[in-house]
DNA sequence: GTTTGACTTAGAGTAAACTCTAACCTGTAC
DNA sequence: GTACAGGTTAGAGTTTACTCTAAGTCAAAC
């Protein structure tokens, strides 16, 4: 059990970011009997996996969307669940791809850079 | 020689896009008597490479005063852009790795939803 | 000869993801 | 007992990189 700025701490967001990822309810956290947030390692397992969507391009909308189908119906959702995962697979093996081109670039122009 | 919508076409860049660039002064396009844009090889080379740097998470400021320290006295300033060119180029290397580092957490999940 | 599709400009608007502010409460340390 | 670190809220502001609009000129196609 964490308060606010544990999980801050723990998952590298700020206590600014965690809050406002509630307010956008993309993802709910229970609150003690002053209503201070306590946060699981469930929910910081979940913010974790949100911050590597996020770091590699995928956008809070789909993010919260994706976990609204597994909040609600898992087992009919799941299906649905395991494409946008794929998917969003595809696009990072892509992106990866099209970085080490342009790191390739970059490294020609060091290169000819070195050899003035 | 082309013109804007040629130069679009080659750099994958937009007709805006490229107006965009000229306003924020990152670079600058030679025009012909009509007042049309007239991009030589060299400008389309230069969009390129600022293509790269862009998708690769440099700035456009910073791009901006690299490329002004190569045109105003490349000679003395040849030492500072390979740093900043060297500077950037670890930073592709550790996004990579990042997210190469996601990518793998992701591939975990998705192995957990095949087994469901 | 007019419509279509270039091109031009200055400047306003947009989207995403925060990030900060103001205004407030509350419990602990000195 | 007061200062300080932490908590709360709603809502405004920021940043980056576009992206679009309005208002206009001009040349070629049908």
């Amino acid at each position: 059990m964490y308060n606010i700025s544990e999980a801050a701490k723990e998952t590298g967001l700020s206590k600014h970011t965690l809050r406002y990822y509630e307010k956008i309810e993309l993802l709910a956290i229970t609150k003690d009997e002053k209503g201070h947030r306590i946060y699981k390692q469930a929910d910081l397992g979940a913010l974790t996996f949100i911050k590597c969507l996020t770091k590699t391009g995928m956008a809070l909308d789909q993010i919260k969307e994706m976990s609204r189908l597994a909040l609600v119906k898992p087992e009919e959702n799941a299906e649905r669940i395991l494409y946008l995962l794929q998917m969003h697979k595809e696009k990072i093996l892509s992106d990866l791809k099209e970085s080490k081109e342009s790191l390739k670039m970059i490294e020609a122009k060091i290169e000819l850079a070195l050899n003035l």
